[in-house]
DNA sequence: CAAACTATCTTGCACTGCAAGGTAGTGGTG
DNA sequence: CACCACTACCTTGCAGTGCAAGATAGTTTG
């Protein structure tokens, strides 16, 4: 897969994924693994980086199969943020599609 | 316009583009503009490198309007490898989506 | 105990778009 | 002629982001 493809996409992927509940870095990976190929070395410092941004808060919750688990939830302001880049990113996948259909139908 | 969202898209425009017909610098810059924000900065070194890699050759035409025009033509090589890009193009979108679009449904 | 798995994290590299500039040629206006 | 606007080309260095590679640590199973 190319790798360009994903730079900034993986953020909205993370976003849209907490917007809808809960989830700590490893189980993130593995639901955006299904569709997108990626890597835990991405997720983590993504994870941080949004965090100090104020996008997510963060908790602890033990577990039964490992270390602690971290928790990140998302914020009213992350939220906002999220849709925000949700429209951006339909408009420029429309944008780019136009580009390519117009260099085939000429 | 989100930045990081064009990181190798750009590429995919370009070739778009040449695949249709002979184009020089300056007027792919403008071709694109007409759907996604760009710079001039980022084209022509962008040309130069994809040139370089056996997917364009160029030929200078005298314009009775500035400095003479490097037009871009597409080599079969480049033709093949922009087939291949558009349909990872194509797929990538659908995984983002899938994605954003399980968000929203859970 | 050792392997396999879950889970977190760090470091430095590679790639790509951009801002900011420079260089030149043409055409028009005063 | 001097000046500006426009077309058209090009370069340099920076910033952001994903990844490979690896470290750390706990739990489970053979």
């Amino acid at each position: 897969m190319n790798i360009q493809f994903k730079k900034g996409v993986l953020e909205l992927c993370v976003f849209a994924i907490l917007d809808n509940g809960d989830c700590y870095g490893y189980e993130l990976v593995n639901k955006i693994s299904e569709n997108i190929l990626i890597s835990e070395g991405t997720i983590y410092p993504l994870l941080r980086r949004l965090t100090n941004e104020g996008y997510f808060t963060s908790y602890l919750i033990e577990s039964s199969e490992g270390p602690p688990r971290k928790y990140y939830k998302i914020t009213a302001e992350g939220s906002k943020v999220y849709n925000d880049l949700k429209d951006e990113w339909h408009q420029f996948v429309l944008g780019v599609n136009r580009v390519i259909e117009r260099g085939e139908k000429n």
